[in-house]
DNA sequence: CAAAACTAACCGACCGGTCTATTAAAAGGA
DNA sequence: TCCTTTTAATAGACCGGTCGGTTAGTTTTG
């Protein structure tokens, strides 16, 4: 009986291996190539699992590109928290800390790829409304968190306090996305470079 | 004779708009759905004009896509320099204008479309090597009116000289784009607010 | 054996791009 | 001036390939 309770549970394992194996290789390829120019035979010929799984696992490619937003957004938030409430920094030493982080990440993949999230809002925001309103449920999670770590600072008085928190984490987020699109553009990091030389190190901080 | 000139003369111009009527639609469209998720057919289907005479007027696709971004750069830049070199108006106070009439057009669209090479750098910078640097010059042309406003400002006193004129447009640029990405995907005005409210009428003030 | 999980083969639609044919305009010759 | 030749432009049928998605059937499981 223990024998067949393991098989069980490494084959239910297996399978839902397989799951997230889709989900992780097509957020890769997804980061890399956009929603509509990445295509499920692509994703499936990587894993080499064969079409019809693919219809048995999602309903949809647009469902399938759901669950990969919040499976990249499950593992996104956890590294974000860490980071930004990260009790051993100054809150605007954690906003320096995670900027330089995306800074260094960017100019190690030579200024491509970026966010998954980024891409795929500006790429389908105005095509998908299923999945535009994950994105932004994603966004606004995350405003939220660099909303907190803001206004802790500014509590401690490290950081202005002329805007609310909210209104400056909006601003921070919209400077850091805009700053790896031109990054990835202009293939030069001077972008985030700027955008942590001026914004952070000088523009919020009171 | 004059009749025959006249009739060579509209039928040449015929021909020429038929080009230019190509390049008008597919930037309408490709403004609305991106680069991949355009068909030529449903340009050509836009325009009643056969296939066959796409490709006399243009190689390929991401030809025709390097023709829409030179053609919209030359009707956008037109409109930028009138703004931001308007010398009725501060420097400070044009960039303010150019802000406002971006954020008013946005909202106008109900928080839809953008900015046709915000929305193809995000798309197609990873992609098309071609496009990407078609796109980096319309972007570092668009960077050098902004910084002359910026220095002339800077020259003035009514905007802040700690920061290079460069590295200011650079983060005036990259706060707007990311700003419109944001709003587009929340469909909520204020990320443009915000910027405009905290960027200008603050942080690069003087 | 019945039900659930899985899969190979297949579907029509559409993609960017090519083909050959036809028509209209420009250039050349006397 | 008229006729011929050449070239630009129009036209749509057609190409192989790929797209997202379906289905009928096999395999696995309880």
């Amino acid at each position: 009986m223990e024998l067949t309770k393991e098989l069980m549970a490494s084959k239910t394992a297996a399978k839902q291996d397989t799951r997230i194996a889709l989900l992780e290789v097509g957020m890769d390829i997804m980061l890399e190539k956009g929603y509509s120019n990445t295509g499920i035979q692509e994703i499936l010929s990587a894993l080499q699992v064969p079409k019809g799984s693919f219809y048995h696992y999602f309903d949809s490619k647009e469902n399938y590109a759901v669950e990969i937003i919040r499976h990249f957004d499950d593992c996104y938030t956890t590294m974000l928290k860490t980071i930004v409430s990260n009790p051993e920094m100054t809150p605007l030493k954690r906003l320096r800390t995670y900027a330089n982080e995306s800074r260094n990440k960017l100019n190690d993949q030579a200024c491509r790829k970026g966010c998954l999230i980024g891409n795929l809002s500006q790429e389908m925001s105005d095509q998908s409304e299923v999945l535009r309103t994950e994105l932004s449920i994603v966004l606004a999670k995350r405003l939220e968190l660099f909303a907190a770590c803001i206004e802790e600072g500014q509590k401690l008085g490290e950081i202005k306090s002329q805007h609310s928190a909210a209104e400056l984490a909006d601003l921070f987020m919209s400077a850091l996305s805009g700053a790896v699109m031109m990054a990835k553009t202009l293939k030069r990091i001077e972008p985030l470079d700027n955008f942590i030389n001026i914004m952070i190190d000088d523009l919020i901080k009171a």
